[in-house]
DNA sequence: ACCTGAACACCGTTCAAGT
DNA sequence: ACCTGAACACCGTTCAAGT
C-alpha cells in the first residue's frame, strides 16, 4: 500500500497548468479533510475499529473510495489523524509550582478523553505515526512539571518517558478490545478456565479470584467501557508520582552533596 | 486457548460415524497446532504484523487457506495464541521476601521477551483475547510479591493492575510500529515539524529537543528495536516500585494505628 | 482542486466434498 | 481427523479520465 508521496497530488496532470500551491491544501480543502477525519472517528466510535474501512467511510461521505486518497496519503495516515483529532483537547494550562497536582490532572484528563473514544485505544500507543501527532503544548507541560520536580538533562528525558508510558499504558490496556464475534462462547470458555485454576498451585490467585474476576488485567472478559478500573488507575498514577518525587529528591540530595 | 465452538469441528459430517473425542484434539493434532502457531510467529517476526495473512501462513505450511480453520477458530484467536506462545517464558520462580527485587526482575524479563518478538507488541495490551492467555504462575507471583509488600483485598487488586499496566505499557509503546512504506518521507516531514517547534511557545521542549529527538515518546521516528529506551524503563519501574512501597508502608501504618 | 469509474491484487471465511 | 477446491463478500490502492 501507501505509495510513498501520493502521486495524484504531485503530478497534477503533467502538461496542464501549474497549480499555485503544490502539495499544500488551501483552507477549503483543509475543511474537507477535517470532515473526513471527523466522520472516520464517528464510524469507529459507532462500529469499532475492526469494522471500519475506507470504503464504508467513502460511503458515509457519499463519495467513491478513491476520493479519500485525495485528502490522506494512506489508511494508516488517516488513523493517525483520527487519533490526534480525538486527543487534541488533552492539553492543560501550564503547570505551576504544584507539579504533582498538575501531573495528576493531566493523566486523569487524558484517561477521560480516551474513555470518550474507547475504540481508538489500540491505536494510541502502538504506532509511531499516531504517536507523532501529540500536541507540543502537552509535551512542554510535562517537561516543565518534571523540571519543577527537579529532573534535568538525561533524567528529565527518562522521567518524561516514564510519564508517557503511564499515561498511555494504563488506559490502553484498560480499554483492550473484546472479541467482536464469538464473544459469548469465548467468555464462557474463559470463565471455565478461571474456575479450573488449581488452588494448590496458585493459592493466592485462587482465593483472590472472586474479587478479581473481570476487574483485573488478564482476568477480564469486559473492558473498561463496561468495567472501568478507577481505583487501580488512581493507585497507579499516585505510586508513579510518589516514586518520581522520591527520585527527584534523591538527585537533589546528590547535587547538594557534591 | 479460545477455540470454543468452531463449527467445522463440531459438525464432522452430520451423518457420518461419531467421532470418539468431540472437540478435543488428540496429541497429534495438538502438535500440528503448535506448528501452525510457531510458523505464524516466525512470519510475523520476519515480515511484520501488517504483512501477515492467513493465506501466507497457509502457503508457508504448504496447505490451503481453509485448512488453518481446522486448528484455530479465527484470525484473532490465532494471534492470541501467537502472543501467549511468544510470552510463555515470562514466568519466574516464586518471589521470596525481597518482593522489590522479584518485581524488578519480572518486569525486566518481560520486556526482554517482547524485545525478542517486537512485531507482536501491538497485540499484547490491546486485545482481551491475547491478554487472557497470561500464565497463572505469573499472576500468582505478582500477587504474592504485592502481598509480601503489604497489599491486601481491594488494594491488592489495584496494585496488581498497576504492575500489569507498567509491565505492558512501557514496552508496548517503546516498540510502537514504524510506518511500513512511506517511511523515509514521513521521517523527513516529521523531523521538519520538530525543527519548526516554536521556542517562544515551548521553550523547554525546544531546548531539550536535541537530546530528546528519537529517544522520547512522541518525538521518535525509530522504535525500540533500533533505539531501546533502557534508562527510561529503569527509572519507570523503579519509580513505580518505590511508590508502591510507600503506599504499602502507609497502609500498614494505618492498620497499626487502628 | 477534487472526484469518478473501473480495475488490480489481495484479504478472511464458509462449505461441500474428499481421504 | 484433517485437508481440498472453489466460491463469496469484502478489502486498500492505483490510475486514467473527467470537471
Amino acid at each position: 500500500m501507501t505509495s510513498t508521496s501520493k502521486p495524484a497530488r504531485r503530478k497534477t496532470a503533467p502538461g496542464a497548468q501549474a497549480p499555485r500551491r503544490r502539495g499544500r491544501p488551501n483552507p477549503e480543502s483543509a475543511l474537507a479533510k477535517e470532515q473526513v477525519v471527523a466522520t472516520a472517528l464517528r464510524l469507529i466510535d459507532e462500529d469499532g475499529l475492526e469494522q471500519f474501512s475506507l470504503r464504508k467511510l467513502a460511503g458515509a461521505l457519499g463519495v467513491y473510495p478513491a476520493a479519500i486518497y485525495w485528502h490522506v496519503v494512506d489508511r494508516n495516515a488517516l488513523l493517525a489523524e483520527v487519533v490526534s483529532h480525538a486527543l487534541q483537547d488533552a492539553v492543560l494550562p501550564a503547570p505551576g509550582a504544584d507539579w504533582k497536582h498538575w501531573l495528576r490532572e493531566l493523566l486523569q484528563r487524558f484517561r477521560q478523553l480516551v474513555h470518550r473514544h474507547p475504540n481508538i485505544a489500540p491505536l494510541i500507543g502502538t504506532q509511531l505515526l499516531s504517536n507523532s501527532g501529540a500536541a507540543p503544548a502537552m509535551i512542554e507541560g510535562i517537561l516543565q512539571a518534571l523540571h519543577t520536580a527537579g529532573f534535568e538533562d538525561e533524567l528529565l528525558i527518562d522521567a518524561y518517558n516514564a510519564v508517557l508510558a503511564a499515561q498511555v499504558g494504563f488506559v490502553t490496556q484498560e480499554l483492550a478490545q473484546a472479541p467482536a464475534e464469538d464473544a459469548d462462547n469465548w467468555r464462557a470458555g474463559f470463565q471455565r478456565r478461571l474456575r479450573d485454576i488449581d488452588p494448590l498451585a496458585y493459592p493466592l490467585l485462587a482465593s483472590t479470584l472472586p474479587a478479581m474476576e473481570n476487574k483485573a488485567f488478564c482476568l477480564r472478559w469486559s473492558n473498561g467501557t463496561e468495567v472501568p478500573l478507577d481505583s487501580g488507575f488512581q493507585l497507579f498514577i499516585e505510586a508513579l508520582i510518589v516514586g518520581l518525587e522520591q527520585r527527584a529528591l534523591h538527585e537533589a540530595g546528590n547535587v547538594r552533596r557534591r
